[in-house]
RNA sequence: GAUUUCGUAGCUCAGUCGGUAGAGCAUUACACUUUUAAUGUAGGGGUCCUGGGUUCGAGCCCCAGCGGAAUCACCA
């Protein structure tokens, strides 16, 4: 409650002053809505006679106030449209406190209100309502950003530090439209998607995020406990090995939307939880799922955009079927000249030394190629493209080829050089998954730090069968930024990972008390800066004791001021 | 983790050679009956991120730390 700007003391005083009129500045009852902004603007023109009589609720986001006739600025979830408030409207008898006092005086920038009146035109031909009423919904204690844009729809004083729009998401949401545009976009890709696999009579299904064995994927992972079981947990860093339980179970598809957990590095394309949908289909193989992977992004594309050419960055990518196909080992021959196919693990060590590529031993075959992968072509593949057949060893979940041998049926979708889809024809054989899993430990033991663990139940439900299945799992977030043209995951995300806010331990008021300080006197010292006991107790007496008076007078309090030797006791 | 860079009023940002802390918006008061980045006049508002150092004197120079961003490394 301390070191408040003037404005935020404003408030709290127009807050009280309020009560005293008699005006509950957070009302309890419902308000009713009979109108919205965008409503307004879009068919007030050809159908006058039904806006004579609206209700409408926003939160007030500008004043133009000329003497006895004002213009505000109303926004609501759907846009903003101009108030115009009249004195002698609002005021018919002598007492015109409401609009002197109440509106001019009482409500500020943030507030939110209720209006009801009749819509009309203005004379500089802008669609406005016409207030009759209107009632306090909401006093806002704290002054937004004010963010201007001009005629020509230019942006004044925009808030673009990005620590203040993440931390403080709300009133990002609330001054820029752009970021709620991306949030609007990114529930319309999520509903597009369900829209898809509903229609197809797949199942959307929740599965554990806390995990006694983390598997399905190449990552570490958050450890937690159970207090009850007495055990570690984990947060899911994957969901594909209960997925494909339920397969087993008999769903012929099924979906899920979630969250994963991955303890890594964070950057502009990570955050330690994100959202990825996995599907799992029976008896479908990869070569299907491409198809559906072209129809999903197509349909996505056209749902946002009304067209499958989505700019990103200074790209413009296709989003029209069909996409590339390309197998990595063909990718790798396009994009270095290098056929790698009857390279051995020692020939492929040798080539990453020649193109001097940061490598240690623990790496195996597969993890060499996909190496070599991630330098010289991801970056390169913008236009969508599916790069498929990937060598066993980096695909432990995977069906092996049909027809190449060391090879898995996996595909991964790759726009502007990142990759956003990773589907493969799933391993149904239980003997051979138990091989797998076990290479995978021996990789742990050579020290790859990200390799799986053997899942027991997994398998034994792969005993039981499992039809040939085919599985993809899609990044929201990077299909979200890909879609809105968003460089950085955390512009994609309400509230992304951060830094803890550095917070002083303030002390209270009565904790001066305590040391002997009159209560009148807290203010003072809080503004002086002695926002802790043990701050104040460092201070100099002589110094304090002057400081205590230039203060006082400069805050214009008229409070009676200790002796010097009554503070010298505090500092004691 | 490394490098670069930034941190000044509620917001956006200036700040000269090291010499009293600046502007616009917001805010307060007054004026103004159709404005629209409303306007006019007057005022208030600062831990110059924090802590050290150099100096007669630091927003500015040096060192360390904190926080953000970018690039790289790591990581799907």
């Amino acid at each position: 409650m301390q070191n408040l700007s003037e404005p935020e003391i404003q408030r709290r005083k127009k807050r009280e002053d309020l009560m005293k009129l008699g005006i509950d500045p957070y009302p309890a009852e419902l308000y009713k809505v009979n109108a919205t902004a965008k409503d307004i603007l879009q068919n007030y023109e050809r159908n006058k006679i039904d806006y004579k009589d609206i209700s409408i609720a926003g939160r007030l986001m500008g004043f133009r106030i000329m003497g006895n006739a004002s213009f505000a600025e109303l926004q609501d979830a759907t846009g903003r449209i101009q108030l115009y408030f009249k004195r002698d409207d609002l005021c018919p008898t002598e007492d015109k406190s409401l609009y002197n006092d109440v509106f001019k005086k009482l409500l500020d920038i943030g507030d939110i209100i209720g209006a009801k009146g009749y819509v009309f035109t203005t004379q500089t031909g802008e669609t406005t309502i016409h207030v009759t009423e209107f009632k306090l919904l909401s006093k806002a204690l704290k002054p937004l950003p004010i963010v201007k844009t001009d005629e020509e729809g230019k942006v004044h004083d925009a808030v673009t530090d990005v620590e203040f729009r993440y931390r403080q998401r709300y009133a990002d949401l609330v001054v820029n439209p752009q970021t709620k545009d991306i949030f609007v976009k990114r529930a319309k890709i999520i509903s597009t998607m369900r829209r898809i696999f509903d229609e197809k009579g797949w199942l959307e299904v929740e599965t554990p995020i806390l995990q006694p064995i983390h598997g399905g994927a190449a990552a570490r992972p958050f450890k937690t406990h159970h207090n009850t079981l007495d055990m570690p947990l984990y947060m899911r860093i994957a969901n594909e090995l209960y997925l494909k339980r339920l397969i087993v179970g008999g769903f012929d598809g099924v979906y899920e939307f979630g969250k994963m957990f991955r303890n890594e590095g964070m950057d502009r394309t990570h955050n330690p939880e994100f959202t990825s949908m996995e599907l799992y289909v029976a008896y479908k193989d990869y070569h299907w799922m491409m198809e559906l992977t072209e129809t999903v992004f197509e349909t996505v594309a056209m749902t946002l955009h009304d067209t499958t050419e989505v700019k990103v960055g200074e790209n413009t990518i296709h989003f029209r079927a069909p996409f590339t196909r390309l197998s990595i080992v063909g990718a790798i021959e396009k994009y270095t000249g290098v056929n790698i196919e009857s390279y051995d693990e020692t020939q492929l060590r040798q080539l990453c030394r020649e193109w001097k590529m940061n490598i240690d031993d623990s790496m195996g075959l597969g993890k060499l190629i996909d190496e070599i992968f991630g330098e010289k072509v991801e970056a390169n593949l913008i236009q969508p493209t599916f790069i498929i057949d990937y060598p066993v060893e980096m695909s432990p979940l995977t069906k092996k080829h049909r027809s190449k041998a060391g090879f898995v049926e996996r595909f991964e979708l790759f726009v502007n050089g990142k990759e956003v889809a990773n589907a493969y024809s799933e391993l149904n054989d239980p003997i051979d998954q138990r091989e797998r899993f076990e290479e995978q430990l021996k990789l742990a033991a050579r020290g790859d730090e990200e390799a799986m663990a053997m899942d027991e139940d997994f398998i034994r439900s792969l005993e039981y069968g499992m039809p040939p299945t085919s599985g993809i799992g899609i990044g929201i977030d990077r299909l979200t930024m890909m879609m809105t043209n968003n460089a950085s995951i955390q512009e994609v995300l309400f509230f992304p990972q951060m830094k803890p806010e550095q917070k002083t331990q303030v002390a209270e008021i009565q904790d001066y008390v305590k040391i002997g300080v009159s209560e009148e006197i807290v203010p003072i010292l809080q503004k002086l800066g002695f926002l802790t006991i043990e701050e104040l107790k460092k201070a100099n007496a002589n110094k304090l004791f002057n400081d205590l008076g230039g203060m006082r007078k400069k805050m214009k309090l008229d409070v009676k001021l200790p002796s010097k030797e009554e503070v010298e006791k505090w500092l004691a």
